[in-house]
DNA sequence: CAGTATCCCTGTAGATACTG
DNA sequence: CAGTATCTACAGGGATACTG
């Protein structure tokens, strides 16, 4: 019986959850908009300024996904006036390693890149 | 001087990095080729047939893109018919523990959603 | 076999205006 | 403040036909 390596194997059954992965993470804002919360922002319009060239209408439609998939939380506190924050889930905190490797990855890319 | 976690970092000073990754393997065939190709399909054809619902000129430009990031490369052996067969890179194999964490990552967001 | 060219449709995102 | 509604522009991708 030949032996595969297990590279292979993980790309072809696997692939599924890879999708999965990807179409939580991959949006135009979507780790932008959880850079912003990770670094303090936490109000609509905070996150809105924080982010170069997002639309209202974009980091609203962003953050309704964003919820859906658990990966944020969204409070309302009505004291008087309209009061809402934004947090990052306990939850998103589980992509920490998937991001590192991403960046990781970025890094020797741009390398290879400049080298070539 | 207050102490920022590393994860904070991380997202916010190397955004840049991650768009780059994603950019490279978040197309909508990107992984299912490199899948195709890493479990023994070289031709244009025979990768056409392993993926579901592709059409040539998907496959063709994907392809395209692909060697152009240098994740694949592109053989021609002109003997008597025209032969071409396509292979992942070596490069393309510094992709695995992205691509691991990815799926892991997958399947414990499935499970989430499962359980709640 | 190994693609490319063309046409067209649909979805995504921008601009702008408006609401509670 | 915190968004949503509408309209539009444009690009990605599918269908089909064709080429070396």
């Amino acid at each position: 019986m030949k032996k595969v390596s297990r590279q292979q194997i993980d790309l072809q059954v696997d692939l599924k959850y890879l999708e999965d992965t990807l179409f939580v993470i991959s949006g135009k804002w979507t780790m932008k908009i959880i850079s912003a919360l990770s670094c303090g922002n936490k109000r609509f319009r905070e996150i809105g300024k924080a982010i170069p060239d997002i639309t209202f209408r974009m980091l609203s439609k962003e953050l309704q996904q964003l919820e859906a998939n658990k990966l944020i939380s969204r409070t309302v506190t009505t004291e008087g006036r309209m009061l809402i924050h934004y947090e990052i889930t306990e939850y998103a905190k589980t992509l920490i390693p998937v991001i590192s490797e991403m960046i990781k990855w970025g890094k020797d890319h741009r390398r290879a890149y400049r080298s070539v």
